[in-house]
RNA sequence: GGCGUCGUACCCAAGUGGCUAAGGGAGCAGUCUGCAAAACUGUUAUUCAUCGGUUCGAAUCCGAUCGACGCCUCCA
């Protein structure tokens, strides 16, 4: 087994990736509130973290994978009289919380798998593990590390050593409520709220029953409570988005550690964003693209996977159809490059062109060496494109590394297959052919224009064979 | 105000102390062709935001400047 190196986010630098069990890897990655669709900056994440586990699979372990869906709404902020993105988006659409719930989820389920993304092995929703976290407080709370204000249970963050190590915070300097106000009863302007109450004389249509009152859960309690009940106190990665790091992440090794007294995680790794012109792509914002719309404009999934491939995951992306527009160019010319190679392949008469394993070796190791350091899938992409020119390869070698390469790549590339050519085109091709033979050059363009608004490319080549190319 | 990140060709970018600065897209030239497209061949950064410093040697390390961005509110 080769060395697998990731960058750590607890402590910023590049180690040596060693799992706590030998063979098995446990992950955990902070999935979708489900109160509207997934953006493509979101999908980016979801992305990045495939990408990981895909190359630790590649690398020969095994990955236990576990998704949280986070349908309890978040309140959107303290001060405020607890309207949250999931009530909102329930008035919105005219439909109860937890429909609202259940249609995002299977849409974000639906935009997954579009991009080949891998499904984790355990989906866990928030208000399947209310208990958990219940206890996960009431732990807190024995330890001594909450206090109770008028409108819920909070974590006192003084009283936990280290707090903000993994963001490198430097409390002093943070400006509380800069954009927003808090509430007064805080000790620290770092404390967060494990259980809200219920506001008095509104009825909330999720809540529940606790020894501190009718309420639901804080914002980040829900992570520490089903991570540890699906991996352990102590587990191997934890994954999100960049922005999870200062607040969330913090709070989440603050909760789980305040419990335990142990590590709560090893490595911690944290995808980019993906930006357009004038910053983030940001829900809040309202306008962003989804990935529908981008099916809808004629993308493909493996596309816009293509496209983010383009770069490495602690990098910012800069999203735009130009940008878009090359990727897919780059993707298809790359499935017209495998086409060729199964053609040579099949109409070879020498059917026992021999496989030498060490040339396969050499692009395997320089592949390898990529992508293990800190999955650098970008360096892997361009092995693949200088493989394909190796001219000392045969077709077979080649196609074995293709497929090799693409279980980290995800990009389908054991299906790609020439299209069929349906009969109506085949007719013109053979009506074309004859005025060809005639010299009637006109004509014969005539029918190449129709063919054309067909959605079909006709390549007329050396040998007098015309190739008849679907146009993407 | 504090903290953090980034700046490599026309675009997307790999490379983070030492062979000719990967790869993709795009462009250009040639071969081929009834024409076109495709294909093939060649080609496009003496230079890595700028200015200094360290070093035998820097895109890579250090400092300053300029520019872009993220976080300090829930957020991928």
């Amino acid at each position: 087994m080769k060395d697998l190196y990731l960058f750590n986010t607890l402590g910023r630098k590049i180690e040596k990736f060693t799992p706590i069990s030998e063979n098995i890897v446990k992950i955990y990655c902070c999935g979708p509130t489900v109160y509207n669709y997934a953006h493509i900056g979101n999908l980016r994440t979801y992305f990045f973290e495939d990408i990981l586990k895909r190359i630790l699979i590649y690398n020969g372990y095994k990955v236990y994978h576990v998704v949280n869906i986070t349908d309890v709404g978040h309140l959107v902020s303290d001060a405020d009289e607890g309207e949250d993105k999931m009530e909102k988006g329930a008035k919105r659409e005219g439909k109860t919380v937890w429909e609202i719930a259940e249609y995002y989820t299977e849409a974000f389920k639906k935009d997954l798998h579009e991009l080949n993304i891998l499904y984790p092995d355990v989906w866990c929703k928030a208000t399947d593990n209310i208990k958990e976290q219940i206890e996960l407080i009431q732990c807190l709370e024995k330890k001594g590390f909450t206090y109770i204000t008028s409108d819920g249970v909070y974590y006192d963050t003084s009283k936990f050593k280290n707090y903000g190590k993994l963001a490198l915070l430097d409390i002093e300097g943070l400006e509380e409520g800069k954009r927003i106000t808090f509430s007064e009863e805080k000790k620290n302007k770092t404390d967060f709220a494990l259980w809200k109450f219920s506001p008095k004389n509104v009825k909330r249509q999720m809540e529940w029953d606790s020894p501190w009152g009718k309420g639901f859960p804080g914002w980040h309690i829900e992570c520490s409570a089903m991570s540890m009940k699906y991996l352990g106190e102590t587990f191997d990665i934890h994954c999100g988005g960049v922005d999870h790091i200062p607040i969330h992440h913090t709070n989440e090794i603050a909760q789980s550690e305040g419990c335990t007294g142990k590590q709560f995680v090893r490595y911690w790794l944290h995808g980019e964003f993906l930006i357009q012109e004038k910053g983030k792509m940001a829900k809040s914002a309202g306008e962003f693209l989804t990935l529908p719309v981008l099916l809808e404009k004629g993308y493909s999934g493996l596309d816009y996977r293509y496209f983010m491939m383009m770069t490495h995951y602690r990098k910012k992306l800069k999203f735009s159809f130009k940008a878009l527009d090359s990727a897919k160019r780059g993707f298809n010319n790359l499935k017209d490059e495998i086409i060729k190679l199964k053609d040579s392949i099949s109409y070879s008469k020498d059917s026992n062109i021999v496989i030498n394993t060490s040339r396969l070796n050499f692009w395997k190791d320089k592949f390898i060496e990529n992508i293990n350091d800190d999955l650098n899938v970008t360096g892997g992409l361009g092995v693949l494109w200088d493989m394909l020119k190796d001219n000392s390869l045969n077709p077979k070698e080649k196609l074995s590394l293709v497929y090799d390469f693409d279980n980290v790549f995800g990009l389908k590339l054991k299906e790609v297959e020439r299209e069929e050519i349906p009969d109506e085109i085949l007719k013109l091709v053979e009506k074309r052919k004859a005025a060809k033979l005639n010299k009637q050059w006109k004509e014969a363009d005539e029918i190449r224009e129709e063919i054309r608004k067909k959605g079909f490319e006709l390549l007329d080549h050396k040998n007098g064979e015309t190739e008849i190319k679907k146009i993407k």
